[in-house]
DNA sequence: ACTTGACTTTAAGTCGACTTGAGCTTTTAT
DNA sequence: ATAAAAGCTCAAGTCGACTTAAAGTCAAGT
């Protein structure tokens, strides 16, 4: 497959794919002249590194992920993100369960609901920050 | 309270703190002289900030959620928001049973595994992108 | 032969969310 | 009275994850 046709099946742009490969998450089976050539097998790498990142991990974790040297760290370390994910699961589901609540609260101001506020301090125990912005994917730029 | 109480408080940075203040997500009961100082209930409204930002929110998602001017208009914006916070639940429990079926699974790689490979395809629906890497709090800086 | 369009590289730019530094003022402890 | 600690403002810097721009290469169609 070239560069566009993963970018199809991906719905990555081709920077990105790149940017990946020169990160080392991805490899191109060869080069076609100049041009990366990529088997098929790397749609579904994308898609595991999509969901990492849309699972809230770093680049570098997922690479962390990827290295399947020794199999005993490895499986470690992949329960141990199992587990950390099952914690941000569990704040998420608070804020969820905030949100409907507050949408439907009669209180005047959510600060003074008590429901609210229990929601509040259960979801905020193992809190943490996280940076940016969720944007959508855009599979596809006409310009 | 001063800022470094309610830095204290809340986990958060003084330099955090007036940034906020510079964004409009808190607000400042007066000055002490120079000083601002912040009434108590601003620790509950950073309790909240923090949630929705590990939820995955952008400070301008949130300052929206908190202008309470139309009722209806907000009513309905936590609802999507509720439900955007639901897409993303099912995604990150899709990922991580991946996660933890690919700690325990015999296959050689996992995209041999078509268990993995499932949960994948299940998981990659709602894609969305995320931009960067987790950090802990931490709460306190000596230096 | 030549233009077009898909691809290449490298460097620089962008974006959100903060953080850091410089230089000043004010409060507090000695 | 004076020095350290804590605040202040404003500008600039940082970080991760990409994106964009500039300038070049190359195969294919007319």
């Amino acid at each position: 497959m070239d560069i566009a046709e993963v970018a199809k099946a991906s719905g990555l742009p081709a920077s990105t794919l790149r940017f990946y490969e020169e990160k080392g998450l991805i490899h191109s089976s060869g080069r076609n002249g100049l041009r990366r050539s990529f088997n098929a097998s790397v749609v579904e790498r994308l898609a595991l590194i999509s969901l990492g990142r849309s699972a809230g991990f770093s680049l570098d974790e997922i690479a962390e992920m990827f290295t399947f040297d020794g199999p005993d760290i490895n499986r470690a370390m992949l329960s141990a993100k199992a587990d950390k994910l099952d914690r941000t699961i569990e704040e998420l589901t608070a804020m969820r369960d905030g949100l409907r609540h507050a949408a439907v609260c009669k209180a005047p101001s959510h600060f003074e609901c008590p429901k609210f506020l229990r929601l509040l301090r259960v979801a905020g125990k193992n809190r943490f920050r996280q940076p940016n912005k969720l944007k959508e994917i855009k599979p596809k730029r006409s310009v």
